[in-house]
DNA sequence: TGGTCGTTGGATAT
DNA sequence: ATATCCAACGACCA
């Protein structure tokens, strides 16, 4: 074809990286000219760090600060959608259609419920209009008020699997919002306006750009060293919705299911498996949300992950989502949970969000028996959460105590001492038993 | 070096 | 609905 020239967009995962990296060098050394500009965020983010001093900003707020307007944000760049041009002389070859599932190997599963999110450009730019015609909407849009437990109609607009596939530009969504807000008397302002949240997204490319092993705990500057427990049973407990506790279970049966839920909820569950009840690895919870979510990025899901189990960004330990009342504040009939649980619909709402309180007989009525219908507490809430803020409490003196960089011996000590603190508590327990 | 502040906690008091 | 406490962190900035 005597390719002269080859273009692609820039991409900042280190996947990518490499092979772009190998992509360059062999073209360089063929003398073909490559052209690879950044697209896919709303500024570049080795511009970013190379103005704040060769590191990438920490908090949201200095992001924001150094990022300022986009350089084509005030100019007249047209809102209009543009398209490629038609495919040329290919010689022998030919442009096929998208593969079907059994075209690439899968067998078609016979789901009763799966995603209401439909793929494409198409589907994207009319989401898009969708959300943005109602402009009181978006000039009111503050995304910590939104409602996890909307499913029949979501809090938010869920363009996030569109914006990472490419389906959507990030720049024509900024340029959409400036738009309406230009139109508007008053709006909401970053890190909560509708426009905020874009920003958040290229935050998170941006420090996930320029810290090495950023989807790792070791050898990650920004991560914290925390022992996590090595528990299979409870990762898997939480992975296959069966914790026992409905809230949570329902968000795992939707990412399931749907591969989307509201931010809230997936705060709910990472919390839960992290530093607030299970004190499993972020790690793993990541690989699942990566494995499951319609919108899994690698950058701004590894971001989550360091912030929710306060291994990076957020370091208030303290706050614990209750699995049990945050839902309810929300969803007091629990109706989200009977749509994604049926096997609970029959419970009455004052046991809902903890069905192993309900009587027998309301469990009988209900046909719904706990233990064996629906899982009993895999552990219970209140002591698991104050050890869980006992253990954060070492692991961070650890980490003071090392400035911040912990060996691998120091912290499996660490481990150790805990996981005996651990069998101390239960022998206490089961003595406790004994004497009763 | 010390003060400020951080998108989204929960429980309790008013 | 709003204030306060709980117990307390660290990045940033003056």
């Amino acid at each position: 074809w005597n390719v002269r020239k080859l273009c692609f967009e820039f991409d900042s995962e280190p996947y990518y990286q490499a092979i772009d990296d190998k992509v360059k060098k062999f073209c360089a050394s063929t003398s073909v000219e490559t052209f690879s500009p950044v697209s896919h965020t709303i500024y570049d983010p080795a511009d970013i760090i190379r103005k704040n001093g060769g590191k990438p900003p920490l908090t949201y707020q200095s992001f924001v600060k150094l990022a300022g307007e986009p350089s084509w944000a005030s100019s007249s760049v047209s809102t209009g959608v543009t398209w490629l041009p038609t495919v040329g002389n290919i010689g022998r070859c030919s442009v096929i259609d998208v593969p079907s599932i059994e075209e690439l190997g899968y067998e078609e599963l016979p789901e009763d419920e799966t995603t209401p999110f439909k793929g494409g450009e198409t589907e994207a730019l009319k989401r898009l209009r969708t959300s943005l015609s109602d402009q009181e909407w978006v000039s009111k849009f503050e995304k910590p008020k939104g409602d996890p437990s909307a499913f029949l109609s979501p809090a938010t607009t869920v363009l996030s699997p569109y914006l990472k596939f490419g389906c959507l530009s990030s720049r024509y969504f900024y340029k959409c919002i400036q738009g309406i807000q230009r139109n508007v008397k008053r709006h909401t302002s970053p890190p909560v306006s509708l426009l905020g949240q874009l920003l958040w997204r290229d935050f998170f490319y941006t420090v996930a750009f320029g810290t090495p092993n950023f989807d790792r705990m070791k050898e990650n500057r920004i991560c914290k060293q925390i022992p996590w427990r090595n528990d299979d049973e409870l990762l898997a407990a939480w992975r296959e919705a069966r914790t026992g506790y409905p809230w949570i279970d329902a968000i795992m049966v939707q990412l399931r299911k749907w591969g989307w839920m509201h931010h809230l909820a997936r705060h709910c569950v990472a919390c839960f498996l992290t530093r607030g009840d299970l004190f499993v690895h972020w790690e793993k919870g990541r690989d699942v949300f990566e494995r499951l979510l319609i919108d899994s990025d690698w950058s701004i899901n590894n971001a989550n992950w360091l912030w929710l189990s306060c291994s990076s960004f957020f370091y208030q330990y303290n706050r614990i989502y209750s699995p049990i009342s945050f839902g309810k504040k929300y969803d007091p009939n629990g109706n989200y949970i009977r749509h994604f649980l049926p096997v609970l619909k029959g419970i009455p709402k004052e046991y809902i969000y903890e069905p192993w309180r309900a009587p027998m007989s309301v469990q009988v009525k209900a046909k719904c028996i706990i233990g064996k219908d629906y899982p009993k507490p895999v552990i219970e809430h209140d002591v698991a959460s104050k050890e869980c803020k006992q253990m954060l409490h070492q692991a961070y003196e650890l980490n003071r105590r090392s400035n911040g960089i912990v060996s691998v011996e120091e912290l499996e000590s660490l481990r150790r001492r805990m996981e005996d603190e651990e069998d101390a508590d239960q022998q206490q327990c089961l003595k406790g038993k004994r004497l009763k």
